[in-house]
DNA sequence: TGCAGAATGTGACCTATGTCACCTAGCTCC
DNA sequence: GGAGCTAGGTGACATAGGTCACATTCTGCA
């Protein structure tokens, strides 16, 4: 499947929207392609754009001043990326986005976005939907970091993306989880 | 001020109603007082309604198999609370709401909200842009609790919410930050 | 006005996780 | 095909924060 028909399928579960307006809509959006490793987003940076992955796998991550990596997603195939904060606030990226894997995205930008909110009702409905989702997931993940250790953490989130396990390097996996990689590498090869 | 022109003065930020087509939208909201310590939404419920708080201050937060309380908001005026998650996906509640204070609320139904969004344009609006706010502050308080340590993350929230120090009981504060009340206790006790 | 419960402080001790140091096994790139 | 890098495992030790026990206020209200 193309990159259309697979954007046209994501928004066609929670919006309808007619061939023209559909294609009006994607006349918008960019068409990317990044190299394993390569940055997309870096800290300071003015965030003009989201994406919208098609294919392989990124991550959106923050450094602290200890050079310590936390990240806050792993981004797959159908779901969408930024630095949201400073996308909607039109502020310096505080958060970096950079590719585990080549990948092939479509982008958007903020002011188009809005524009064809503003045009289309069903998109804003869309957008309206799409962050629903996302703050649902937010307070899960928030609840879970409150209520369980790194183990069942762990346990969580492989049930959730099992391929992940696979794709994604353990120290990442680490990062994304709060722990250091040396708790994580005890927690799966204990058998506790 | 009366619950209505908070209510519009607060939707004004983002959205431009009519009087009429504001009148409509409020005619959907039903005023509801609460005494302290009263449940909203308890376990188990089926989540009808969100609410936006007039006045006093209300809590959501999970509790888990060994009784322990994991506070997810606090919602003072001009904020809105519900178990999101439940209402949006027609589950049954899996956190509880309850009053810190004696609390007035306007509540509407979610097929109320939804009606009205598809009807009104601004209306949806004014909600992506709510949940966009909420999903940026839930991210920013993901990111918190994995890169700082409890004291750096009570001093964030009293920095936040000077209110909250004299107007909520420590160990619920405790809650909040994740940490038990002991922990929080020797935190401000310790000028560390 | 007096008492039962809440809210809070604090000491002693325990435990999960971080930190540091070091080792091994694959990759990658000239 | 070796040099150097990255991922990953593991032991020894440090530490933040939890748990339990008990003392001290405070507060609502009978």
């Amino acid at each position: 499947m193309d990159g259309k028909d697979l954007l046209r399928q994501h928004i066609a579960k929670t919006a309808s929207l007619t061939d023209d307006e559909f294609d009006y809509f994607f006349s918008h959006f960019k068409s990317e392609t990044f190299k394993k490793g390569q940055v997309i987003i870096s800290e300071g940076d003015v965030v003009e754009k989201e994406y919208f992955v098609l294919s392989g796998c990124l991550k959106a991550f923050f450094v602290n001043d200890n050079i310590k990596m936390h990240i806050l997603q792993f981004t797959m195939p159908t779901w969408w990326t930024s630095d949201y904060a400073a996308l909607y606030n039109n502020t310096k990226a505080t958060i970096c986005i950079d590719c585990i894997s080549d990948a092939e995205v479509l982008s958007i930008s903020n002011e188009d976005r809005e524009k064809i909110c503003n045009e289309l009702h069903q998109v804003e409905h869309f957008f309206r939907w799409r962050t629903n989702k996302g703050y649902v997931a937010a307070q899960k993940r928030l609840l879970s970091f409150m209520n369980n250790d790194a183990k069942t953490r762990y346990e969580e989130l492989l049930a959730l993306y099992p391929a992940l396990y696979n794709m994604v390097p353990k120290h990442l996996i680490a990062a994304y989880l709060g722990v250091s990689r040396e708790t994580l590498s005890r927690l799966y090869t204990s058998s506790k």
